[in-house]
DNA sequence: GGTCGATTATTTGTATACAAACGATACCTG
DNA sequence: CAGGTATCGTTTGTATACAAATAATCGACC
């Protein structure tokens, strides 16, 4: 019934302790950490929702959208470009060479590096998959007033 | 050089498809999710760094406020209370009873749930925890101005 | 040319995060 | 009381996320 997380719901019904001073007024909920894992929980849900269709994950999408228009990238750069750990990005192309929407080429000028290319396959998909995820950046911020959107990401942006 | 990502670089200087009008100035790293992804990430990187010593993972310590500040929780009561899945919190429960920070107790009237409670040695890390989490979430936010904290607060709440 | 430090990619281990399925139990309704 | 429904906790499987260690290679410097 409730869909995943009561949070909503008031702090604590059992509660005794709530109402010790030693605790001096934390409220964990309202933490930035707590709120921004909260938001970005919410983001998934409705990536999931909206991109399930294509099975693209928030993070399989920002890989493969970097590597299209970078057009060629190697591994470790696009990890940075796209925020993510070495280790993490391994496992992303692997999927998404798996799935046949990148291929990976050997470097003659590094033996090191691996240079990732979108197929064709991955550029359709890439394509189809951007006009998605304009709705889902819009379905994100749709609590928000119009005025309030651009404030937002503004703020969001200085945190990083 | 850069940090860890450089996602504050030029877009992409091997780019050749970049002008491509195809994608409409859709820039990945300007959207909601992406900047809420890594916003989460500069965060859960301050906790670590800060709270590092307590060995505290952000979610296990807000698992741990909101069983101390309850007094008494079942498992999938606190999921609720701290946002997290129920096959979530049961990994995240099973550390903090392993660390001798929770006890769990039948519930002679609900045979299906556990009781959650703090022990004396998980009241004392939670005690000096929030002290600590104060700072965290000070050093999250302290990229804005004091004006402009409560008002991404508020945003962010509302996204919620 | 040889050595050393840096970079690339991988692997291992741990910790979220969630879908899906499961057994056990509680509750509700006829 | 019986039967259906809902809830609780667990397990399995997949996907981030990152620390730490590793092998291969590159580049720079002597």
């Amino acid at each position: 019934m409730t869909k995943a997380a009561g949070v909503g719901a008031p702090a604590c019904d059992e509660a005794a302790a709530a109402d010790t001073p030693a605790w001096g007024g934390y409220v964990v909920e309202a933490q930035a950490g707590f709120l921004l894992r909260r938001a970005h929980q919410r983001h998934a849900a409705l990536f999931q929702e909206m991109m399930g269709a294509r099975d693209l994950t928030p993070t399989q999408f920002t890989a493969l959208i970097k590597i299209v228009t970078c057009g060629a990238v190697t591994q470790n750069r696009l990890g940075r470009l796209a925020a993510m750990d070495p280790a993490t990005i391994q496992g992303v192309v692997r999927r998404l060479v798996a799935r046949g929407l990148v291929t990976r080429a050997f470097d003659p000028a590094d033996r090191r590096t691996h240079v990732l290319r979108a197929t064709p396959a991955g550029l359709e998909v890439a394509r189809q998959a951007v006009a998605c995820a304009t709705e889902i950046t819009a379905a994100t911020l749709a609590p928000l007033s119009p005025a309030e959107r651009p404030l937002f990401l503004a703020l969001l942006k200085k945190l990083i």
